[in-house]
DNA sequence: CCGACTGAGTTCCCTTTTAGAACTTATTCA
DNA sequence: TGAATAAGTTCTAAAAGGGAACTCAGTCGG
C-alpha cells in the first residue's frame, strides 16, 4: 500500500498519522506548542529543508490544525497559530514526550518539565478514565468493533 | 538537518520520534496492541513492504520494545510482544485514537471503541493531572526547562 | 536613491528511502 | 514428490528528502 492511501483505512490511528504521522510534523507541532510561529523560526529551531517545511506548513493548514494568517499587511508576512483542532493534539505531544522522558531522557532527567498552573505543581499528565477516575492500565481496556455486540 | 541525528537532539518528543515518528512504525504498533504477533499477520494487516516491515520491527526490537521470541523450534518461527516499555507506548497510541475520532471520524462515528473493564463502560480515556485530577487544559501548563529558576 | 537586508517561500539537482514483486530457506502436509 | 507456509532478503523503479541557490516584495541605512 501507498501512504497516501493509508487516510482512506477505517480506522482513526491510520487517518490521524495521515495528517500528522511524517517525521517532521509531530515536531513542528512540538514547537507550536512552545509558541513558535513565523517560518524562518520554524526552520532555525528545526533545521529541516525549507521545502519540506513549507509542505508540512501547507498540510496543516489545509488540515485546519495551524492557521495562516497576516502579521505584517506590507511587507506581507504570516505566522501559523494552531486552531482548536490543533489545540486538541496536545494530548498526542504530551504523551509522545511523557514515554520520552521515563525511557529515553539522559542521566539529567527530562530536558522540559511542565507546571500546571491549576495547582501549581510540576506534573506528569496521565491518562485516566473519565468515568470511574481509575489510571489507565492497557490490559484493562477491551477494543470493540463498531457494531459488535455489547 | 538529517532525520537519522533527530534522535540526538536534547528533547524527549525529538528522541521518542526518533524511535517511533517513522509512518509505518505507529500502525504497526496499533496492531501489536490489537493482538496482532507474526510477521505475515503485520504484512497482510498493513500491506506495507515486507521489506520495510522487517526494517521496522527489527528497530522496535533493537530499541525493546518489541521482543522477537521463538514460537516453534522447527521449522524456526518468531513472534514478536510488546515489552513494558513497548506497553507504556499506550497512551500514544490511544491519544492518536481519540484525536482521529473526533476529528476525522466519519457519518458512522470511531470505528473503534473502549471498553475499561474496571468500571464496564465504554469509555475515551482522558488526560488528567496526576496531582488535582483536573482534565488538562494546555492553556494551563506552563512548560519549564531543566535548570530554569523555580 | 542605491545597495544590502529580511521573511517567506520556490526551484534545482543529487542522494536516500520506499513500493512491489520475485526469490530464499527450512520444514510440514497431502 | 510436490505444494504450502512463515519469515525474511534481494532487486529495480519511483517517490521523497536534503542542501544550496534563487525569487519577490518591501524596508532600512547612508
Amino acid at each position: 500500500m501507498r501512504w497516501k492511501d493509508i487516510g482512506d483505512v477505517d480506522c482513526s490511528i491510520a487517518r490521524t498519522l495521515s495528517v500528522i504521522g511524517d517525521r517532521w510534523t509531530l515536531l513542528v507541532l512540538r514547537d507550536a506548542f512552545l509558541g513558535v510561529r513565523r517560518f524562518e523560526d520554524f526552520q532555525n529551531d528545526l533545521g529541516l529543508s525549507r521545502h519540506l517545511l513549507a509542505d508540512r506548513l501547507g498540510i496543516l493548514v489545509e488540515h485546519e490544525i495551524l492557521d495562516r494568517r497576516p502579521y505584517s499587511e506590507r511587507p506581507p508576512r504570516y505566522e501559523y497559530r494552531l486552531t482548536a483542532k490543533g489545540l486538541d493534539l496536545y494530548p498526542v505531544i504530551i504523551s509522545i514526550a511523557g514515554w520520552g522522558d521515563r525511557w529515553m531522557a539522559g542521566e539529567d532527567g527530562p530536558p522540559l518539565t511542565l507546571r500546571h498552573q491549576s495547582c501549581g505543581e510540576i506534573i506528569a499528565p496521565a491518562l485516566t478514565c473519565p468515568c470511574c477516575g481509575e489510571r489507565i492500565d492497557p490490559r484493562q481496556m477491551t477494543p470493540l468493533s463498531r457494531g459488535a455486540s455489547p
